[in-house]
DNA sequence: TGCCCTTACGAGGTCTGACCACATTGTGGA
DNA sequence: TCCACAATGTGGTCAGACCTCGTAAGGGCA
């Protein structure tokens, strides 16, 4: 039997159409935003079938590089650089992740990140930061107003920082965090102070002084995770039977 | 016309096998290592076509938690957690992130680790921390087997921690980075100086001193972020207009 | 007896083409 | 003028056949 075996396709279907994608995102040519070709085109200009294509395109949208809409079309991911959405609280269902790690993992975080952005911040931020403080004053009574200008808030220091690789570590574990967080502000009676806190931060991250920032930005979360009650349990025997707290399905809906 | 519109099963098909999945993951019915059944008994049991079960598996496949073997079958994933290989790489790609990044990430967050780990780490972790310093000093001329022991060094590091999310986070930076870093590697001359610092950083932690550790640490990596040329360049005047430059290609290139 | 090669089978990978469901657009009727 | 409905384009699902890879079982040769 005639064993030609003419064109070896390299890898796996999927694989090349990720691949291509990825070459095409590097040179340019595809930019945040932008759309792909409908799946059936571009399968055929790719030589291979529809399913593999969307297999491929599977795989990037699970990684949050791609954004699939049904009935409109498949784009280039854009808005904040982020991890699949749902990573995180799958990883996290796997290996056991406790919210108080993730909480840890925050603190840390995006107290260097406050510094960072002390240091690198620039004229642009330093507005948008102040806008937001003045939001979140102006929504002192709202919890729900309050939240969204408190996540700006914290975003636009994510940004500041320079480092878009921690910026996007910070949004994937923000998310994760953020159903929990929707309840505790519901019931936060005092946001006034937590108002004055960011207000605080801003003025360091705007006076250049990153220990400050750092300081600050630790000291606001370790007041949050209190809040939250997520502080870590003390060391104690491997007690893993805790209370499974379900997390909602939705995840981070609307 | 008989809209009948009998039972809505929730969402669409990928999510629905993502959620059962995650919920098999959850109750411990399926537990790292575990194989699930063939696709094709799978679906019927799902009740769905093959197509889609592949879509929802794909999916968790691409985010690492779940691991596919042709011709073998389809498994949990297990070893140390880590976000899908891909993901930084191509998110990288996308948002233009650069090797300096990705480096003070892993700067920041693995000093931190290492602060942790000597505050938290137990003998177990000491121990094998010794072992793997013995195994630096021992491949000292074999940079090949030295990077091995490097890196199992600092997973180690890791674990002791006990933070599971911060040592995912940490695993995916340096997979990322491992392709630059063992050209590196290759032609570093010298390995002792290495290994006796991270002997240091071995006798901080057992020690419990999480300050020194902590620092050693950001030592240790600042040199070897040099060594490999990836220190932040010097700020250069830039619009705040995102000039669209043609993003740099991060170091991990082909 | 013991090893190696071949075969068989189980499992994932790909293809095809039809049809379903969702969004948007355009057009005709009220 | 405005709303309802149909047409269109795009992703989503399905079905079943066939291909490829790995492993294990079986048979032949030394």
């Amino acid at each position: 039997m005639p064993r030609v075996k003419e064109e070896e396709p390299t890898t796996h279907r999927t694989m090349q159409v990720v691949n291509h994608i990825r070459s095409l995102i590097e040179n340019g040519t595809l930019q945040p935003g932008d759309k792909i070709p409908p799946e059936r085109e571009f399968a055929r200009s790719l030589k291979i079938s529809r399913a593999s294509l969307r297999t491929g395109i599977g795989y990037l949208a699970a990684m949050g590089v791609m954004k699939v809409r049904h009935g409109v079309g498949t784009f280039v991911a854009d808005g904040p650089p982020e991890f699949g959405k749902a990573s995180l609280s799958l990883i996290g269902a796997l290996h056991g992740f406790q919210s108080w790690q993730m909480f840890e993992a925050r603190i840390i975080l995006e107290s260097h990140l406050s510094g960072l952005a002390a240091e690198r911040g620039k004229e642009e931020h330093h507005t948008a930061l102040a806008e937001e403080v003045a939001e979140m004053f102006a929504a002192i009574s709202s919890p729900t107003d309050y939240l969204i200008h408190d996540l700006l808030f914290h975003r636009i220091i994510s940004q500041a920082s320079g480092n878009p690789i921690l910026a996007a570590i910070i949004e994937t574990i923000t998310s994760a965090l953020y159903d929990s967080r929707r309840k505790t502000v519901e019931r936060a009676t005092d946001l006034r102070e937590s108002a004055e806190m960011h207000r605080e931060i801003f003025r360091a991250i705007r006076g250049h002084k990153a220990k400050e920032a750092h300081n600050l930005m630790e000291q606001h979360l370790r007041m949050a995770q209190i809040a939250q009650g997520m502080e870590r349990p003390k060391e104690r025997k491997r007690s893993s039977a805790a209370p499974k707290s379900r997390q909602a399905r939705t995840a981070t809906a609307a």
